[in-house]
DNA sequence: CCCGGCGATTTACACTGTGTAAAGCACGCT
DNA sequence: AGCGTGCTTTACACAGTGTAAATCGCCGGG
């Protein structure tokens, strides 16, 4: 599954340099340069080289390092546990925040880089794929309650909340048009509530 | 307003080089070189440089290129035309629709480059706020067919109703999920008009 | 204590893509 | 004819990526 090709060197070094990288990534996007992440990191451009192999890599490392420190299992449980259809969408709209606001420098990169790199549209893909299955699961949990509009599939209302909840409506809402969390969160969680549960 | 500033040479191999770029966008995102786009536009490099001054302007030229030729205006008006809100909010869906499709490839250029290229970034978030005013000129519609429902105000209704119209929501179903553009209409449309309009 | 090996540094170089500069060529125009 | 415009050709400076090789410091084991 995971693809550490590269396990050499100091891990200590190793994470001092993701640590770099995610920083820079965060205020100038794509266009880091790997000395500037060496220089910050307090080591030789070779040093970054030789961790990681290539920039494409570096990056690849980094999504791989996002999901180890976020861990999402112990949120996703508490939205699942949610006794009403209404309490869980907003749960989940509470989470959805949170996620992106921690992810959104990695997304803008990764979400560009989906059409340059193999690897790196992968393994994004990847993660959005366990986002899928989540919503999945709370779409699920929403029918088993007896509280899914009739008109909705299963298949049909996981993907629209997956889709509906992504990157782009959310920066817009929150970047773009300067909504708080709170906002953004209670605004969502009207608009599912009343499109996909039962009156 | 628009600034072409370097309106220089035959308009003829201008337009061609951006008919090219637009191609070799679709099939490379932000990865084109700009020797690829003269050969293929049977120009030499600095034929492009001449026209476009550099990379960015090039992709700018393109944005500017790009409404130019799409002509929205028409297809707005016969989504207002619509006589209740569930059919406006059908013809927008169908309208957004059309639009990504035409403008996808572009757009996953251009999102990615908001962050390095502050003119790029600039053009782009200009356009997005004539979808903003569109979005919004329907919601009004709809509240003047009193057909909004209570829960609303006109501001919060528009904006949600461009956020979730927005690129990724409908890559996302359209690409990664393959739903057809019938059925991203069908579903988007019941979705919203169970969310905005009333019972 | 010396030796090996590993992590990292330094230096150097090849390559690609961007952007600039200048001279030259072809064609049309008055 | 002479002139300017649109483009070409050639050349070069520069930045960033990626590779290669020699070297250094340090720590642990014989």
């Amino acid at each position: 599954m995971s693809t550490d090709a590269g396990s050499y060197g100091d891990p200590e070094t190793r994470s001092r340099i993701l640590a770099v990288t995610w920083d820079l990534v965060a205020d100038q996007g794509s266009s880091l340069k790997l000395s500037e992440v060496a220089e910050r990191a307090g080591v030789s451009r070779q040093a970054v080289y030789l961790h990681f192999g290539d920039r494409n890599n570096l990056l690849l490392a980094l999504v791989n390092h996002m999901d180890e420190t976020l861990d999402l299992g112990a949120s996703l449980a508490h939205v699942q546990a949610a006794p009403t259809g209404a309490e869980l969408l907003e749960r989940a709209m509470q989470l959805n925040t949170d996620f992106w606001t921690a992810v959104c420098p990695v997304a803008q990169v990764l979400e560009a880089a989906q059409h340059d790199d193999e690897a790196l549209g992968a393994a994004w893909r990847d993660r959005m794929g366990l986002r899928q299955a989540a919503f999945s699961m709370m779409i699920q949990r929403i029918a088993d309650l007896q509280e899914l509009a009739a008109e909705w599939s299963i298949e049909e209302a996981s993907a629209l909340l997956y889709a509906v909840a992504h990157f782009d409506t959310w920066r817009e809402l929150t970047h773009q048009l300067r909504w708080t969390d709170d906002h953004y969160v209670e605004a969502m969680t009207l608009l599912l509530r009343r499109a996909l549960l039962v009156a």
